[in-house]
RNA sequence: GUAGUUGUAGCUCAGUUGGUUAGAGCGCCUGAUUGUGGUUCAGGAGGUCGUGGGUUCAAAUCCCAUCUUCUACCCCA
């Protein structure tokens, strides 16, 4: 049969593998340093406590795990005579694949509320699930590495996260723009404009403004039946592009002007880190997860045309559907799939960044390839990623492959060799050679 | 879910109005070089033309279906 495998996920090179685990030991590296800890939740989860959550769009991405056994004996015959795909899950599929981390870890969070102390800071890398349309940087399987902390209203967390951002992507050499808004601040004009009612149309459509421009999001909003003179209003506000002048238009409206209050609270704890990427208040961010109720934030990186890098915000009940009420928390994820793609194309590797091994001896004969295995051990004790081409082959052939492994040094070890003690220890990428005895050669690949 | 797009050697791609045995570059293998890779030269291997049907004397080429790629919506990391 024909290999593949299915659409919108791929597999991962020895070298990519390298490269994403750079990224995912940098980023871990920062949230390990702000004292979060690592928790893994499964694959699946019961479908009952993924639907809902990300809106109806979301439901419809879910990936839905069939049933085992005879799962069409206990279909609901009445959807399935229907034809009815909605109907039908119900009855076929209990289970399904994550769609992102947030959400299981508001689950964990409530079974596990006993043994976990708040504020409860945790950190979580691993992948999600969604049944999208792929397209660049969009793919149905991608890892997802999420921060936040549940317990508490400080919004010095607010702070702490966009401070591990903006480490992160410093450490990372991804230049980027870190906004951020506050869902309260949104609220605030759909009041002000008198249209509290349709904040949710508001909010969508304003999220467009970079895309489709301000006469595109009036006409967005025109079709969702939002008064001309409000439209009018609203556009005015969003060309504020700070806090201040927004308290003037927020006087009736006592959410936007919390909103505000936050932002500047928020920034009270933030001014005082010197950041390294560009971090700016922007009113016209909005993100679709409408779980949100207070700062929201979201990443774009610099110099390269891609969606978000990463988001997040502050949640003020996500655990209250599990039946945990009260309960506060604020968070924010980073895409690994687009940072990896973005890192890849502008090519921001550390250059000594390798899937393969220091040094590669090569040997003759039986003789020298069971001196050579002895040696190759004691490279080894000394911690020095090593190996031994696997039989006493051509020397071209050994020399190719270590060539093709980009493996920097090479020790050749013939009858020579093994009589002196004297190995021939060879600088690939200069082609120069020297005789060396083994002691010496592990000196000098220590300091490499 | 809607609309379009792509698929030919390991990779990047040619392939005429349908017409002999489907090509190139790079890569790979062998040798020139019995102990020296990355350069050079000579030779060689490698293809169900995404898959399944159909039209035709004849299909990589035309038609239909399906999978996949990428793109715009939608949404999002």
């Amino acid at each position: 049969m024909k290999p593949s495998i299915p659409k919108g996920t791929r597999d991962f090179t020895p070298d990519q593998v390298v490269k994403r685990n750079y990224i995912f030991d940098t980023i871990r590296s920062v949230f390990v340093k702000y004292g979060y800890q690592p928790i893994e939740t499964p694959t699946m989860e019961n479908l009952s406590t993924l639907t809902g959550k990300y809106g109806e769009e979301g439901d419809r991405l879910l990936f839905k795990v069939l049933n085992n056994g005879d799962f069409l004996a206990k279909a609901d015959e009445k959807a399935l005579t229907e034809k009815n795909s909605n109907k039908l899950i119900a009855s076929i599929s209990k289970r399904g694949l994550r769609y992102d981390l947030t959400v299981p870890f508001a689950r964990f969070v409530v079974m596990h509320q006993n043994e976990i102390s708040f504020p409860f800071k945790r950190y979580q890398i691993q992948p999600v699930w969604r049944a999208d349309r792929p397209q660049k940087g969009r793919y149905q399987e991608f890892y997802q590495c999420d921060v936040d902390v549940v317990g508490s209203n400080s919004l010095m967390y607010e702070a702490e996260l966009v401070q591990i951002y903006d480490e992160a992507f410093a450490q990372l050499k991804v230049d980027c723009v870190i906004k951020v808004n506050n869902r309260k601040v949104l609220f605030g004009l759909a009041e002000a404009a008198g249209i509290a009612d349709q904040f949710m149309d508001m909010t969508i459509a304003i999220d467009k403004l970079d895309k489709i421009g301000e006469d595109g999001v009036r006409n967005e909003m025109l079709k969702k039946e939002i008064p001309d003179a409000a439209i009018t209003q609203i556009l005015e506000m969003l060309k504020c592009d700070a806090l201040a002048p927004l308290k003037n238009y927020f006087a009736n409206s006592p959410t936007g002007l919390k909103g505000i209050e936050e932002l500047e609270t928020f920034h009270q704890y933030f001014d005082l880190y010197e950041a390294k990427n560009e971090v700016k208040f922007d009113i016209t961010l909005a993100r679709g997860l409408n779980y949100y109720t207070g700062c929201i934030f979201e990443v774009a990186a610099k110099n390269i045309k891609m969606g978000s890098i990463g988001g997040g915000g502050r949640y003020d009940d996500l655990t209250g559907v599990f039946g945990l009420k009260g309960v506060s928390g604020v968070g924010v994820s980073f895409g690994a799939a687009r940072i990896f793609d973005v890192m890849n194309e502008l090519d921001l590797y550390p250059k000594q960044l390798s899937a393969t091994v220091d040094v590669l001896l090569i040997a003759f004969d039986q003789a020298t390839h069971q001196y050579a295995f002895d040696c190759l051990n004691k490279i080894r004790a000394a911690g020095i990623k090593s190996d031994l081409y696997p039989e006493p082959a051509k020397m071209k052939k050994q020399m190719k492959y270590a060539d093709s492994l980009k493996v920097p040094h090479v020790v050749i070890i013939g009858g020579d060799e093994m009589e002196s003690g004297l190995l021939s220890f060879k600088h690939m990428e200069s082609g120069e050679q020297e005789k060396l005895n083994l002691g010496e050669i592990i000196g000098r690949l220590r300091n490499t």
